[in-house]
Parts: C-alpha cells; structure tokens; sequence
DNA sequence: GATGAATGAGCCTTCATTCAT
DNA sequence: CATGAATGAAGGCTCATTCAT
C-alpha cells in the first residue's frame, strides 16, 4: 500500500493505454471498426468497460488513438532517408518499404479497411496524408536527378504501384502473393 | 384500367430492383456497408421497408445483388479483347480500363470500401476474383509474346499498380489526383 | 373456357377450402400457430397469400375453421354410442376413443398446442367444451347405473385420465408411450 | 455515499433477476410464449429492454431461466420422499402433489402452454423430464410392493391421470373444476 | 481511476393484411 | 375468384455511452 511515485503511475497509465491499443489494433483489423464492440476491446485489455472511457473518450477517438499509434511504429521502423541518389539506395528504400508491410501486417490490413470508409476519411488525411506525401517527394527528388522529364507524375504512380502491391499483399495473404518477385519487378521497371 | 400484359409488369418490377440497385450501390458508397441501414435504402428508392425484403432476402443479398449489378455495367463497358498484340492494343485495353473506372467511380468506392472487410470478403472473392483473375492472364500473354522473362510477374505488378493508381484516384478525388499523367506514365513503362 | 355450372363451382371452392384446411391443420400442429405463416399455408395448398383471405378472413379464423374441421374429423369416427350399459361396451368406447386419437395425431397434437393458450381459450370453449361435456355425460351415466356413488366426479375422473393419457401419447410419440397396456390398466380400473 | 458490501450488491443484481424471472414467468403464462414481448417483460420488471440481456442473454435463456425458477420452487414444495409404503403415505403424497400444483398455478399454466409447443420441446424435455422420470418410478415401486402385476403400466397410468387433472383443474380454474372430489376418486382407484 | 449495471436508440427481419390489377 | 407486390407495425437483439458506487 506504499504510495507509488507519479512517475510509475505514469508508466502504469501508459502501460494500459499501450494494452487498449494494442488490442483494439488487433480486433479492428480483424473484424473491421463496425463490427468491434467496445465490450470486445475491454476484455482483450483487461480493462473495464467504463474505464475505457477515461483513456479514450468515445469508439472514435479510440481509432484516432490506434491509427497514430500505428503510424509511429512505421515511423520507427522506416528507413529515414532525407534522399536518394544512388539506384542501390533506391532498390533498398523500396525493399526497406515492404519489409515495414510485412512486419506491421496487421497494422496495415486496418489501413485498407479503413481507406475508403468516408466516416473515417477526415481522420485519416489528417494522420496519413502529410507522411505519405514526404514520401512521394522523396522519389520525385530521385526521378528529377535521373532526368526524368516528369518526376512528379512518375513518382504518383510509384507511390500508387507501391500501395496497390501492398493492397494485394495483405488482401491476399503472404502465402498466395509472390511479393518477393513483384517487388523485383518494381524496381527493376523504376530504378 | 385496360390489364398491363405480363411484360409490362416483369418490366416494372425490374424497374423497382433496378431503383433499389442504384440507392443501395450508392448508400453503401458513400457511407459504407456497415452504416447504411435498409431503412434508408427503402426510403431512397421508395420502397417501404418490408417491400425490399420481397426483392431481396437480406442485406447481404442486398449486396451481393449490388456487385453483380457493378460488375456486369463494368462488362460491358470492358474492352473485349481476347488477346493483346501491339503496343496500340495494350496502351488501348490500359485506357480503356481507366475510363471505365471513370464512369464508374461510385462503383469503385464501394469495392474499396469493401475489399478488405473481412465480413464481406468470402462473397467478394466470389463475385470478383474469377473476373480479375482472367485480366491479368490476358496481360500475362502479351509480356510473354514479348519475352518477358517473368509474365507471371510483371502482370501481377501491372495489375497491383492499377489496383493501386484507381484506389488513389477514388480516395483522393478525380480533381486531386492527375490520372492522365499517370496512366501515361504506366503505359511508358509496361508497353 | 366452358361455363361450369355452379355446383361444379362450388364444389372446386370446397375442394380448395379443404385443402387450405389441411395445410393449415398440418402446418400449425408441425410448428405451433404462431410460428406458421399465412404465406407458408397458401404455399402448402397452391393458393396465393390474398386468395386465402377469400377463403378466411384472419389468420384466427382459419384456426377456428381448422379447428372444425378437427372436430367434425373426429365426430365422424367416434363411436355414436347414446349410452353404456355392460362393461364391454364400456371397454369398447374407451378402445374406440384411443383408435380415433391414434388416427388424428396430428389433431390431437394441434389440440394440445392450443389448450393451454389465453389467446385462443375462448374460442376453444366454444368448439370443444360442449362436445366433451356431452361425453363426460356418457360415462356418468354408466357409472351411476353400477351404483357408483359419486358418478359425476368418477367420470370427470376418466375424462381427465383420458385426457392425460392421450397428451402423453401425443407428446412422447407413439413408439415412447405404451399405450395398450396404459389403456388396458385405466379400462380394468374404471370397468 | 458509504460504500455497498459486495455482498449487497449480489443480493440487488439477485433481487432484480428474481424480479425479471417473476414477470417473465407471469407474462408467459398469461399470454403464451410467442406472444408475450421481451420489452413487455421489461416493462413490468421495470428494466430497460437492453439491461433484459445483462441478466438472459435471448428470449429462450430467459424462458430456460423460468423454468428454472418454476422447477426448483416446486422441489421446495414437493414432498421429498424417497419411496412410498403404506396406503397413508401414498395418499399423503398425491394430495401433496395438488396442494404444490394448487401453489403453483402460475407455472403449471406455463407449463401446460409449453408441454406441446414443437420449438420449446427440447428445451422441455431437458430441465422436466428426469424429474417426473423419477417421479414415476416413485410410485412404481409403490405398485410392486403391492403386488401389481404390471406396476409399470400402472404407475404411468398414475401419473397420466394426475397430468390430466391438473390440465382440467389449471385449464377450467379453480372454481369450475372439482378437484377435491376427483383427487378423492383417484386415491381410491389407486390406492 | 475503476467497475459494470443501466439506458435507449437503432438495426435487421418477419408477417398478417390490403389492394390494384 | 386470383395474384403477389406493398405496407407498416412489431419483434428480438446489439451496442456506444453514461453514471452511481
């Protein structure tokens, strides 16, 4: 019964906000957002139904919670390059790309339940659309230094070609698509 | 008060089915399976509640009706072509593919919205892989003719980049997103 | 298209009457009056939903007509006997009572669906309880002429003994239930 | 504001299920089944019709639950005895039996309407059946220790005679039916 | 913070009955 | 008489959210 130092209550906080997280990922991207109950997230974090309402405070902001939490374990893992020059550099962002997919599959089997959800939608430009356009600037920039006449354009579709194999990736499972191959094909078409 | 003959009345009834089609593919669209309610698709095609359930036993057939409908306006809008030859004929079926899309936009939205819900997806497999599956083999055949050492390959990732290129464009809007340039851009690299 | 005379008329609409009699007596006994449909019974005798409403005007008044029709069913079968004077005859109405029960399962099981249902009480007395008073009638006689000294409440006796006889039979079905011998004990009991 | 014990709040979430359980089995017997409302349920227990489903979690666990409930306050009431001797203890159990019936009337009424109900019927079967299995089998071994050649048979016989009576007696209510007089008849038939 | 009983709106579906043809 | 599309009320059930403890 020894008083705790804020501090470990602070961990303890997070610790459980983690727990929700974690477990409302899961479950949304099993199941999808509408078809999981907060009952179901309250049991898989061993937190009590009310309580859930003081670490998020309504089912919304909870996916708001869970899409951030997500996108900065992407962010983590991401190869941060400020620039590409080289087409080694090149194949190997691409490849560290889809390294991130199939470590964080569930992760981004919610991103695809959600993409074309317009209630989300608002939310989810908020969230991803600056990161993903860093992104496509970041190929623009190596298009342009290898005298592509329109590195934008160029850049879009790699973008594009990118979330369509990662699309059918998760939709199919990693047993049914040849990722490996696809992906080789990628760069060798866009180095 | 003269009787109508019966195919007046079969023509009245598909009317009604086609009316039901139309809200329900728009409803789903715009806001999703999960949140539309058959409520609301009654009240859009005028047709009461209990009415609907003598067109359709239930919200999934409901569905299941809708993508059937999508599919075959997405038949006939298709370019027919049993095999691909020429660079002409594979820039032709590209563009073609894209303005069909065009003209289906709302279409589109609500296969995104659904490909990956994992509630829908045993009927989704149903209605559209068989469709897809025979796309890609028809790009299969023209990179082989080519020699290509990897057709299997390279049509995957020709149709994950459309997959990918038409997600973007019905997310972001046809205003936000330069699908000429990049389609373009995907014939440059493919033909 | 020539014109039938009216007593063939009649007799088509009789013919329909009865079979929508039948449907309905096999339908509701099977699942219970509120589980069965009107559409199911208009299926189950060729007769579409609103021609049945030519026939019946509620769903209860083709319960009460079914009901009828139990009755009559019965009324044919049953042993017209004015009164019982020896103990064969005594013995031989009570045989004869399980022979038409055994005969119209599917009655009896209706009978037992409805007895115990409010909804339906009222018309029940009006259908049933002059034809069972009659017989309990029957038996009080027999048993005054053996000098029984409360013969009224000796048959209400039987009566009911009767009656739960046959609801074992009809519930436990004819293979669980040993009716001879349940029988043959009530007639020595009571002879 | 002092906290409740654990204790008590058991004893509230009991006293509110006993109060559901009391109204359900009220209503079921009054109105049938089928016709009786979940949210009429919840009325008359003064509960929301969500909160109905914290306590049973369909209509048929709720009506499993009544049965329940019925069953075990007639075990209360039932006199407990494990074989039967003499003419005394015979007729002292059958009068005991009405008296429980006479108690009970709400739940024999209920269960009268459900004995024949086909979609209830398993239900049925498994919370009353091994109770008047060994109901039977009670005056079974009364009969054989008389010397009653068929005991078996008789002791069904019994025990259909009571059923009957008690559908008379619940059915006709309690003023028309003379149950006294008959009860008396049967002790002498079989006594 | 923590609990879970309680609420009430909303959902999908069924069905007796009506009515235009 | 015959048809079956149409209606609208009602039913069982779920669930995000609140609140007393």
């Amino acid at each position: 019964m020894s008083p705790r130092t804020e501090k470990q209550i602070e961990k303890l906080k997070q610790d459980k906000e983690l727990l929700i997280l974690e477990s409302a990922l899961l479950l949304f991207s099993e199941k999808g957002f509408g078809n999981t109950s907060m009952q179901s997230i309250a049991i898989r974090s061993k937190v009590s139904k009310g309580n859930l309402y003081n670490y998020f405070k309504s089912k919304e902001d909870l996916l708001e919670g869970v899409l951030h939490y997500g996108l900065n374990q992407i962010k983590e893992l991401f190869y941060e390059q400020s620039s590409i020059h080289t087409e080694e550099e090149f194949s190997y962002t691409i490849r560290a790309n889809f390294e991130m997919i199939k470590s964080n599959e569930t992760f981004w089997k919610l991103y695809y339940n959600l993409v074309a959800q317009p209630k989300v939608y608002a939310l989810f430009n908020k969230v991803f659309l600056p990161f993903f356009e860093q992104y496509i600037k970041l190929f623009e920039g190596y298009f342009k230094s290898k005298g592509d006449e329109k590195p934008e354009a160029t850049a879009l579709l790699l973008g594009s070609s990118i979330d369509g194999i990662s699309l059918g990736y998760i939709m199919m499972g990693g047993d049914n698509y040849p990722l490996e191959e696809v992906v080789n094909r990628l760069i060798e078409k866009f180095k």
